[in-house]
DNA sequence: GACAGTTACGCCCAACGTAAGCATA
DNA sequence: TATGCTTACGTTGGGCGTAACTGTC
């Protein structure tokens, strides 16, 4: 199970191609039969069915792991070799779209910092492999309690804020003219599906309880105004952290969402040992300032 | 960063001694010392101090990866393998102390079980590396919530029950009169540190919110009686779930925690693609019978 | 017959053991 | 001086590329 026949295994499962693989990893078409066939050996199973090339069963199972895996090499090497080489006078902060609230925004310093938007699921790793220096994630949670995030890596967690929960609707909406809103009216809505830009639906139904809630469009994209949008034009309900209310454009309405059980949350993600650059930004991102 | 030198790297770590390790992998000290330089070569730092052998702060980071990342690798190694050989006729089920409530216990089929009484820190190891076939674990968690499990692989948890809380005190203790305690009771009192037998120190503080509760004696063991017997002798108090309070002998007494927040919570651990008969008994255990 | 994965073969590097070197208690 | 890690060196096995082979569309 070396790492590199690891990662040969996982290119062809994506590309469904030996020579496209090959091409990719910069190795012979031969070599990466060879990866295959060693891998296959060492496991005595096949993992790949070939023409077409598709991963079997034990092949399938084996991918699971190999994401993780490799992705958990590339943070250690990240980690230690954080250690060794001169801090960046750069820094570059990930966030998710919901994760940016004027007070951390206003915490940011003028200069040194470059901010990137992404997907919520991708932060963690590119916290983990040095990527990016810190990290901005948002969620559902319990009231003062963590959020679940992957573990790729060992990595520091802090709170830097909750908020209430809020409903955005279409202006036209039944629910629209209400000044807040229960969880037991949300119970035959249709949400959209906006996992990289809003909450992703599985964690909407696990957080709300409501297993039954049926997804609307979907939309893969970390542009907010492109999903208050498709909200507005009646695409389905997204559930919004409430002090991102005010930036709603009109044609939408955000409505107060009263639950007790639930918060808005966001969390800043940083190595175990942050250059001091990342610290200081850290610091200020904590602490309001 | 091959999985052998950094097996060779955490077991010089571990024994302190390139020459201990040499003997305990089965190679030479040379081999081992080798293995070390490629390592220390390949990441550009120096991960181990020599004479006396210990790791240096980069070594140290590399350490805390690099146990998830073989543990990770001999999941995976045991996932692709519970595929292809024959499913064993006797599976071994893997229980924390706390987790085998009566309704676990009457579900247990007469014969084709092993049962296995280990840390509850161990046992999601052991369900990925295949070690055991089924795992059952408790923890605290909001209502509802899954408890909060190190992800050493992608393993399958479901939910197997319930308890309300209840505190464990010696009989002379001030507050064993009561019928119930709340949260507010408990804000300085000592407790037992037995992550092992009782639940963790850590996770207490965390869910009670109560950051400097003062631990006492410390017991690593998976004994209940033992841990009642240290509880009765005034060395601390113990969270427990109250369907234990049963089975509490007479010099400890158990009484209920009233907290809406918290409960007990046991889950089982299952691997992806569990053996036909981890199967029968994984849905035993979760049906109740 | 063309495309794509496999096998044969040769080269080279990398990993190991033996044994000599060297630093520290 | 002894213990224990390092370095030198020779051998062996494994990984890669070239090229011939084979199976499938």
């Amino acid at each position: 199970m070396d790492p590199h026949l690891l990662r040969t295994f996982v290119a062809v499962a994506r590309l469904g191609s030996f020579s496209g693989a090959a091409r990719d990893l910069g190795y012979t078409q031969s070599a990466v039969s060879q990866h295959i066939a060693a891998l296959e050996g060492d496991l005595r199973t096949e993992l790949l069915t070939r023409r077409p090339v598709r991963p079997t069963a034990a092949g399938a199972r084996l991918l699971e792991h190999a994401g993780p895996l490799l992705l958990r090499l590339d943070a250690a090497r990240a980690d230690v070799a954080r250690l060794a080489v001169a801090p960046p006078e750069r820094i570059t902060l990930a966030a998710s779209p919901l994760a940016l609230g004027p007070r951390t925004l206003t915490a940011l310093p003028a200069t040194g910092v470059t901010l990137r938007v992404m997907p919520r699921a991708e932060i963690p790793a590119a916290v983990a492999t040095g990527a990016v220096d810190l990290g901005l994630v948002d969620g559902l949670a319990a009231p003062s309690d963590p959020l679940r995030l992957p573990d790729v890596a060992p990595l520091t967690v802090t709170g830097v804020g909750e908020d209430e929960l809020a409903v955005l609707l279409p202006a036209g909406h039944p629910l629209a003219g209400r000044s807040a809103l229960r969880l037991a009216d949300l119970g035959d809505a249709r949400w959209l599906d906006a996992p990289e830009a809003g909450i992703p639906l599985p964690a909407v139904r696990a957080a709300l309880g409501m297993p039954g809630c049926r997804p609307s469009l979907r939309y893969d994209g970390t542009d907010l105004q492109t999903l208050y949008a498709l909200s507005a034009a009646g695409h389905g309900l997204t559930l919004l952290p409430h002090r991102a209310a005010a930036s709603v454009p009109p044609p939408a309405v955000a409505v107060p969402l009263s639950t007790p059980r639930l918060v808005h949350r966001t969390e800043l993600l940083t190595p175990h040992t942050p250059t001091p650059p990342a610290t200081a930004l850290a610091h200020r991102l904590t602490t309001g300032a």
